[in-house]
DNA sequence: AAATAGTTTGACAGCGTTGTCATTTGTTTG
DNA sequence: CAAACAAATGACAACGCTGTCAAACTATTT
């Protein structure tokens, strides 16, 4: 029914050992026979059979996708990229969520890693910025490929860069811009990078601005429409309160806007607030969001493409490690209009 | 390095058959024998060759789930609850996206199935409700399980109903109950039997109420925020409009909501609207959303559990099929309190 | 034309499981 | 207590492919 190797080796008049060749893009196959093997491949619709091939070769042709974030969209646009990729050069993609929080962690990684014989991971944050998992990943020996926030540098691991503390100078300059000058800053959890280097982009864009910063206008805060919305009402109890908001992200910037409708404040006339990644629901808030926009697809596939350039690596010491930079791009809207 | 089936049994002192037929669960092993092999499998910390087993028992381990569903928040949902069925039976999980749109669509399903052995499909909307896909897949001998609208009965193929009906009629008692007798309702896209569901709850609960249903009331769309925003336009111009919006899901609500603003028309006071899914978003509008909730996450587990069950089965013709049945709850917010 | 080196191909043994069927062990019965 | 049967276990050949290494070509040199 289904064909085997062994049916298109007798088809093309050829050992199976050669379809193999082909099969695989090994060298050494004259020009002459690949044609014959892929016309019989084509005529017998052929598929090789990917358990056989892993068994055989103990490879897997499995990336794995692992990720703890609440982020739906920034979720599935990833796996979309990722899949993009895997099309192109027929792996698969096994998903993996878990708790970057969990005492276990570690365990769950390695016992995820000995069942499903991945042979490369795509990892984002906070994971991917956790010197823990990289650590025992490089140890175990599984090849991956990082999404992390931070400017383009050589690190020992493939990275996907993401520039977010020159988006962040962009965003405040703009709100600077507008006219404000006392502009809070809405933290997400600490432990991702992008936090602090949004915050970072931030301080530069006063200080290139010659505008001071105050302490009591930064919250620490979280990923979440919940911290917005505290920190929104914090905010407004402040004597000489700020006039404009940059939110770390989108889902802060959104719960800040609830905030300041619960407290009766105009947006952006009497409360600028500015978001960061460009999820779709910044397009459907009242105002609509000022953010910036990271192409989260574009950035997955990249990864994956590293990753995939780096499976093909032999495993040397000294190589050069491919990386990437993305930098997310201003997007003005509604809620930092005057 | 790694443990494979052989130093098991020469541990255990038994034959790699019969640790094979413990891992397996398969009967006819004496529970003393069974012992020493799961000791055996525990301290050799062994975990089977997928690609062997697969291999040689020509069988997949691997679970499929197939959407057209543009929103994240469900698809996550529904991906995690499919993992958490999987991690239980040691299946694992390839996600594939498709285009119920396109034309090629049966094709691109059909060399999906044979690149990737798997071994059953989950199917949501729209694509769990076209015949086309169905009867495709019921051809190729694949088994699978629907998530659909609709209430329980007895199909040829195992599905879990949402019983959309009745929970359009309880979100449209509701809106009844708050003093509305003109309500209109936003529609989705036909394709997705949901919105027949739904439409049909609606106007079961406006007879039941002995409310007239008017055409110019029943709007045409689709599961998005613009449709919403459209159709809410569109409502303020109709002469003797309607105080309540039944909206077909939290998207068309939001964007609805968004009209109402752009109109200078408070929520709820001048005109209530709600929501159906519960997405988290729906809690993050101003005001919030009232929606009927749907346990996406364990629908998910139980389809999955479902075609385990499924594939175990022998194939034969006459068998019992499993199904089972969800009621999305009602969940008021502010968005329709009086 | 023979010798040499390089290129292309094939034979065959695994890879780690499961399926089949034969063999051993245990249990019941006359 | 042997015969007859059932239950538990094992030996061994697949499964479809890749890796290794030897064989068969081809081209080049002497």
């Amino acid at each position: 029914m289904k064909a085997t190797i062994n049916d298109v080796a007798k088809l093309a008049g050829v050992s199976i050992k050669t379809v193999s060749r082909v099969i695989n893009n090994e060298p050494g196959v004259r020009q002459n026979t690949i044609d014959k093997v892929t016309a019989a491949v084509t005529e017998l619709n052929y598929q090789p059979n990917q358990s056989a091939r892993s068994l055989a070769g103990n490879k897997s042709y499995v990336v794995g996708f692992v990720y703890d974030n609440p982020n739906a969209y920034y979720i599935i646009d990833m796996q979309h990229g990722i899949l993009d990729a895997c099309k192109k050069h027929h792996f698969e993609l096994l998903i993996h969520p878990v708790d970057s929080k969990s005492d276990n962690l570690l365990n769950e990684l390695k016992d995820m890693l000995r069942q499903s014989r991945v042979s490369g991971l795509v990892l984002t944050p906070p994971l991917s910025e956790m010197t823990e998992v990289t650590d025992m990943l490089t140890e175990t020996g599984v090849k991956f490929v990082r999404v992390i926030s931070g400017k383009n540098q050589t690190l020992s691991t493939p990275c996907v860069f993401i520039d977010d503390r020159t988006a962040a100078f962009n965003i405040t300059k703009h709100l600077i811009e507008q006219g404000h000058n006392k502009i809070a800053f809405f933290s997400g959890e600490e432990v991702h990078h992008s936090t602090g280097e949004r915050l970072a982009g931030y301080l530069d864009a006063l200080k290139a601005h010659n505008l001071d910063s105050r302490d009591e206008w930064i919250f620490a805060g979280e990923y979440s429409f919940e911290s917005g919305v505290e920190n929104g009402k914090k905010l407004v109890e402040l004597t000489d309160r700020p006039t404009a908001v940059f939110a770390c992200n989108d889902e802060i910037a959104a719960g800040t806007l609830f905030a300041a409708r619960l407290q009766g404040l105009d947006v952006p006339a009497d409360l600028a607030i500015a978001g960061f990644e460009d999820n779709p629901f910044s397009r459907q808030t009242w105002p609509k969001l000022t953010t910036a926009a990271q192409p989260t697809k574009t950035i997955a596939s990249q990864a994956a493409e590293l990753l995939f350039k780096h499976l093909r690596l032999p495993a040397k010491k000294e190589q050069v490690i491919e990386n990437c930079m993305f930098e997310p791009e201003l997007v003005v809207r509604e809620s930092t209009k005057p």
